[in-house]
DNA sequence: CAAGTCAACTTGTTCTGACATTAAGACTTT
DNA sequence: AAAGTCTTAATGTCAGAACAAGTTGACTTG
């Protein structure tokens, strides 16, 4: 049988061949042309249909095995896992996370500074003692209903904000327009009763559940640009991944 | 600069070559030998130091990358992040997590049966109609004190299972027997309060805080293996990770 | 007929080689 | 002296080839 997934590869364009091939596996399988527990043909097979080299087809595959799609297994061929995989955790705003999602954020800053760091933060952004943060807190909302509390501090050295810009837009697009690259993050998710603050803020009870997640970001300088803590309400907010073992 | 790491490679172990580099150098990393924010040699450079091959020697920073250890930059180089990045969420049990750093956790089955599935099990697990699974709830504590309450719903036609064998290792390590390899797993993590049962179980107050985690794991053909919920004392645990920017 | 053996198939690893793209600094020119 | 340009160096992408190592099923042999 011709596994042949109607993907077309574009030679002139600037997307490397790799990744073309790995967006156009992701669009048969959420299409549903790869069914869930399929097999595909063998790598040298998909190379030749679509012109390509196995190291290159084995490269587009290896991303889509990480990302959960894929399943292989030597001497026997690889499969689709699943459709309704869910995308893992990407390193990105909640901003970000929520206009893609086709919602309307709205942001109020409750609090905004221009400080010089305690040692907490100097240790955690790795600066030199006496350097200066941006420490502020913002209420998050999605029509007109609370979604999140944030506290953060940001190094001043990347761009200059202020109330009116964080208002308007999400941090990590503050930074990305200061020439920051995000390469990665480290976070810890649990979970803590709303105190009274919290609970008057989210518009939730007193001792309702919330969600807390404390991420710190670095950039592909190895820079650590922000850190900060921010709680959900349990009821509207939930972290998804998908692990994937090596 | 000389950039030798000092980290030899052993062409005659089954190892993979690009696997021992990645050792070699996380090695280097957590001992201090490569301080981070130092640059290392170019691929080319680092390649011929050790008799490689540059697809090899990338292969394996690539994997480095991916971890979060290292940061690469077109046109410039490739650096050390940091030295005390965490481990990323793995696809592991908490039976092993906890081992792994040394606690000795205790297993209490409070609940156990072998049942035909509800509609909703068979669509998780995608089982065909009137499949059994195994269904059971545990306790685990770690020195006397209550950590986790779960509840897992298992495929029976891997391994037979028993409360005693329940009580006395990990859920996974009795799968991985039965002849699973697990591949990935989707999880999804949130918070609640703690309920009247929930409470009394983790020797918590009702209304407490405990953070969730709901997982369905899959293995390299691609069945569904388990499903399970469980919920965390929110004091006592959280889950960390690091998100790699592609 | 059952058990072990072997061949075919598939992914895993590794190599050599080449060119493209980006970034930074040195150089030249105005 | 400042601006733009060019060179250099590093990572990014791609090709073609070869062999290694599991898996599976067919085949052979006792």
């Amino acid at each position: 049988m011709a596994n042949n997934l109607g993907l077309s590869i574009d030679r002139s364009s600037p997307v490397p061949l790799y990744h073309q091939v790995v967006q156009g596996i992701e669009a048969a399988i959420h299409s549903g042309v790869l069914e869930p527990g399929s097999r595909l043909d063998n790598e040298i097979d998909l190379a030749a249909q679509l012109n390509l080299s196995r190291p290159t087809m084995r490269k587009a595959m290896d991303e889509l095995v990480r990302s959960g799609l894929l399943v292989r297994k030597r001497g026997v061929g690889t499969q689709v896992v699943s459709s309704q995989v869910r995308r893992p955790l990407e390193l990105s705003s909640l901003y970000d996370d929520l206009t893609n999602n086709g919602k309307k954020p709205t942001t109020e800053v409750l609090s905004f500074s221009h400080i010089e760091a305690d040692d907490a933060t100097l240790a955690i952004l790795q600066l030199p003692a006496g350097s200066k943060v941006y420490h502020f807190s913002r209420l998050r909302k999605v029509g007109g209903k609370p979604l999140a509390l944030m506290e953060n501090w940001v190094r001043d050295d990347i761009a200059s904000m202020d109330e009116a810009m964080l208002s308007a837009e999400g941090l990590y697009s503050i930074l990305r327009r200061g020439g920051v690259n995000f390469r990665l993050a480290t976070q810890r998710i649990g979970a803590v009763t709303a105190n009274e603050y919290q609970a008057s803020m989210l518009d939730a009870a007193e001792g309702s559940a919330l969600v807390t997640m404390e991420r710190t970001a670095v950039d592909d300088t190895g820079r650590h640009i922000e850190t900060g803590h921010h709680v959900y309400r349990a009821d509207s907010y939930s972290f998804e991944m998908t692990l994937v073992q090596r």
